[in-house]
DNA sequence: GTCGACGTATCAGTTCATGTTACATGATCG
DNA sequence: CGATCATGTAACATGAACTGATACGTCGAC
């Protein structure tokens, strides 16, 4: 099973805008994201919806953060892609009548919730100017 | 992208094993489990190996456990399936030697291994007998 | 030796994310 | 105002991976 990178990715593409001046053309960046525009567009339109980053048509035209590393969170970062599945394995009921998948699904599912709040928890505490510099911040 | 249930049909097979005296055929688990014999036995192959349950051929053969439920962790039957990949994000390495993609990756590889460590705490710690009974280990 | 059961290789089918193309919209510049 | 440049997005193509299906080999019980 392939894994989503989509967040990694977004990241990483975050950063280097945050290092130009001007506005960046999906042209630019989906090279940076190794894909083409039209995949970079889908990709950043959560993140536009949500005001984390702007972007502008015809000349001169773009995209470009709309407010500095230190006041984006990775968890904002995160809920604008669309809070992607964080997790490979999961319940199939097959038999939601029967106790006994009742009883391992709910042990999966109390597993899953308590990791999710884990990267929940974590996500909100990291902005991205902690992730552009050295690798530091708090453990 | 659809998530893997094989540790969650693995389980509810294995419990309905442990209510039976007898060995079960994979005709007859392949059915509990919602797909055909050889798909099941490919699923079971590991848990064969690490000697969770056992096989036999022939006239009243199949399949049985080889240890009480209180002795079956999570954990063995997790990694007995050869330790599926937990997680759906992930990092893809475009460009190894740019060091923003490094932090990045790093970040997420961090907070991904902590998820990790509470997956495998939590599943060393529940036996299949708790799953069987009431949902009811500890918290 | 026949039958019943597992073991497994191989191929087919499906699904889903990604890649691709095409075209519409809108802004800027001359 | 028309040409150009950029985004927005729909629609379709591609490809990879997992599941399903089939076939056949092996082995044990009767």
């Amino acid at each position: 099973m392939n894994r989503d990178t989509r967040l990694s990715d977004v990241l990483h593409v975050l950063l280097h805008m945050a290092m130009v001046d001007g506005p960046l053309t999906s042209e630019v960046l989906a090279r940076s994201m190794g894909t083409n525009p039209a995949v970079f567009r889908r990709t950043m339109a959560g993140l536009r919806e949500t005001g984390i980053v702007s972007s502008d048509k015809g000349h001169g035209g773009g995209w470009r953060l709309t407010r500095p590393l230190n006041k984006i969170t990775l968890l904002a970062v995160y809920e604008a892609l669309g809070r992607p599945n964080l997790f490979a394995i999961g319940n199939r009921s097959r038999h939601p009548e029967c106790l006994v998948e009742r009883n391992v699904n709910a042990v999966l599912a109390d597993t899953m919730a308590e990791a999710s709040t884990l990267f929940y928890r974590r996500f909100g505490e990291i902005t991205l100017d902690n992730i552009a510099g050295s690798h530091e911040f708090g453990h």
